[in-house]
Order: structure tokens, then C-alpha cells, then sequence
DNA sequence: ACAAAAATTAAACAACTGTTTAATTTAAAC
DNA sequence: GTTTAAATTAAACAGTTGTTTAATTTTTGT
């Protein structure tokens, strides 16, 4: 599966990026992207087929790279508490950074009414389940993790708990005072960002 | 406010929360909403106004009685552990049972597109928030649970980690063998609601 | 039984949806 | 320079969208 697009099929799935992020997939119009992107109508469906083609183009476009992330991760001589500590901050930035994407493949799609044949989108779930799943086991062996912890739901805390967070943006930028693009970056960047691993680290230590 | 609705209305609110949920707000026309309710499609305008008014009601209607139910519990005597367990309880029971409405609430109206004057929901989110403060502020003054936490990142902590898990159901109806909604629903209110309690309890004791 | 109010209907409204067509312009190959 | 392929365009397509209208039926109060 090649990932190779041309600078306008780029230029276009920048656009719609965007506008999916701020409006939603069902909310954003073909006629939306391409007077962002001052491009023909037709465009769209000349490049990629359909709307639902150019998101699925979107979703490969900007998850490709993370597999090898991982996996470098992995190699990694480091503690446990440290390895996943890196595992978060590396979900954490790489989803901050892509916002708007990871939103619609993790929420608005999970709603009946697009089937999403995309099975890929699954596979890539496992194969981030698998990674982590590694390196748990790995401190457990060395005794630093408990036993009896369920993997599978370690993942809906981490990145549900940045989802949260940022899907009531406009909420927490009031609490705590994120006036800027900036502040409100840094505050996911370290504050959240420690929350969570910290969370996480209770969790897998913590004994009673 | 009342949130008095006859017969009709209530009718027209419940399809419409199903229909929320299946396809989203943006993917649900109020067309699909009259034919599943068997009404005329005028009903809805005649009733509610607009299909922006349509969900403010659906909000109203689905979110009321919460406030009640937190102030019983917070008078209740029980141990700072206890209490917050059975707040997660509450939550997750609660939320699960209006999945739709609490999915489109916290996700489908982050996007800019819906403007939401909807103060009372920002007013809603501060009363639960002020909840949450007060029994980990009594369980700080016991003695029981660490000073050091950002109180306002465990609701995203424990409603997230349920989001992510309930968006992302097909994943996780397959990896946890959950075929029938009898077995999904058992997994959350038993497996995943004593994993949310782990984690809190965890993050709010764990020393180091 | 009658009048007033409420509920319900079909039809029309204009605006927007994703997609396709066929014509035209631009670029590449030879 | 001519031919072939790629890129771009405006226009049209057939549906769908939320909302309103005006007419009709049903219910209510007296």
C-alpha cells in the first residue's frame, strides 16, 4: 500500500483536515474543501474517488509512520516505568498533533452509518494494543508491574482521557485559564501529559 | 427551566436520541427522525422550534435529575474511597444508559460548527466538577488521598477512558469476545467500571 | 352544539448535497 | 510541431436538507 500523493492531493487533504476537524465529516462539504483549497469540485472526486475515498486517503496519509515509532520504542533499553512513560508522550504528541484526524477515526466513525471497510484502521489498533501489551509484560516479568491488570483498557484511559480533554476544549480553557493556542498546546504537552503517566504508573504499581 | 414534555414530544425526543447516536447529529435529517416516530415532518419544527432547539430539548430532558442524584451522595457517610467508587458508579451507569445523548454532548458539539449557547451545559459540567472537588477534598483533609492532584483531569480520566471504550465498541466486542449487547453492557457496568475505580484509586493513594 | 385552540397534514420553498459529464486548457512525450 | 495524456473547468444531475405555509382535522372548553 503506497502513500504517495501529488503536492495538490496533499494540498487537499491539508484542507479537509481542517474542515473535518472543525465541522465533522457528515458537516464538511465537498464545495467546503475545495473553496478552502481553491480548487474545482471536481477535484475531489478526480483524485480520489469519493469523500468517503479521500477520508479514507486522510486516515492513511497521517497514521502512516507511527508503526515504526513504535517499534523503534521497543528496541529501547529502558525501564518499564520509563518505557511507558515514552509510549504516552509519544500517543500524546503524535495525536496532538493530529488532532482533527484522530477524532474523526476514533469517534465520528465509530457511528453506524459509515460500515468503514477500512480494515487497516483495525489492524492498526492491534498492532498498538500489541506494543503496549509487549512492553507491560516485559515489566512484569522484571516484577516492577502487578499481574492482574486488563491491557486492553489501559489504551481507552490514556487516549481517552486526552480525547476528553480536548473535545471539551473550550471548557478547560476557561477553568484553567488556556486563553492561548500556545498555553493551551503546553498544558496538553506537560501537565496532561504527567496526569496521565502518572495515572498509568498508580495503576500498574499500586498494590491493594 | 421545566422540562415538561408530552407524550408526543417525549416520543419524538427518544427516536431522535436513537438516530443521534446511530448517525450523529449532522447525519440525521429530521426527515429520517419523522418517518422512524411516524409523524409529519412539520411536528418537529411545530414542537420544538428546530432541529438545533430538537437537541437542546433532548439535552435537557436526558441530563436532568444528575444534580439531585450527586447532592444525595455527596451527605452520604461513607470512607473517601467508597465515595468516589460509587461516584464512578453513578457516572458510568448513568452515562451508559444515555449513550447517545452523552456522546453527541461531548463530542459531536466540541466542533465549532454548533456555536451551543447552551450555557447550561457549560453550567453542568462546573456542578459536577464542584462534586468531584468536594469528595477528594474530604478524603485530603482525612488524611487518605495525596494533595498534589489536578482535580479537574480525573473526570477526563474516567469518562474518557468509558468514551474511548464505547466508541470504540466493535474494536473491543471482538478482541474481549462481547457478541451480544447483554455481554457488553455486563463487561462495563462489572470489568470496566472496576478498572476506572483501580486506576482513580490508584492515582489518588499511589506515593512516590 | 358551537366556537376556539391545538394538532396534524401535504406541499412547496430555496439552499445544499455528492457525483458526473463533456468541453477546455495545460503539460509531457516523441 | 504535432500527438497524447493529464489537469482543470463550468454546468448539470438527481437527491436531500431544514423550514414554512396554508389548509384541514382533531381536541378542548363552554
Amino acid at each position: 500500500m503506497k502513500t504517495e500523493f501529488n503536492d495538490k492531493q496533499i494540498q487537499i487533504l491539508e484542507v479537509a483536515e481542517t474542515l473535518f476537524a472543525e465541522k465533522g465529516f457528515d458537516g464538511t462539504s465537498i464545495r467546503d474543501i475545495s473553496k478552502e483549497a481553491k480548487i474545482n469540485i471536481a477535484m475531489v472526486s478526480y483524485y480520489f474517488g469519493s469523500k468517503e475515498r479521500l477520508l479514507e486517503a486522510l486516515i492513511l496519509h497521517k497514521t502512516a509512520g507511527l508503526k515504526e515509532q513504535l517499534e523503534n520504542l521497543l528496541e529501547e533499553n529502558l525501564e518499564p516505568v520509563a518505557k511507558i512513560n515514552k509510549l504516552i508522550e509519544l500517543y500524546i504528541n503524535r495525536i496532538n498533533c493530529n488532532r482533527g484526524i484522530y477524532r474523526i477515526l476514533h469517534f465520528e466513525l465509530s457511528s453506524k452509518k459509515h460500515v468503514l471497510h477500512l480494515q487497516s484502521f483495525s489492524d492498526f489498533k492491534k498492532v498498538n494494543l500489541k506494543s503496549l501489551e509487549l512492553i507491560i509484560k516485559e515489566g512484569q516479568a522484571k516484577g516492577v508491574f502487578r499481574k492482574d491488570i486488563i491491557i486492553p483498557l489501559i489504551t481507552p484511559t490514556i487516549l481517552g482521557t486526552y480525547f476528553h480533554f480536548h473535545m471539551n476544549r473550550p471548557f478547560f480553557e476557561e477553568l484553567l485559564d488556556l486563553k492561548t493556542e500556545t498555553l493551551y498546546n503546553n498544558y496538553i504537552q506537560n501537565d496532561l501529559t504527567k496526569h496521565i503517566q502518572q495515572t498509568i504508573k498508580a495503576l500498574l504499581i499500586y498494590e491493594n
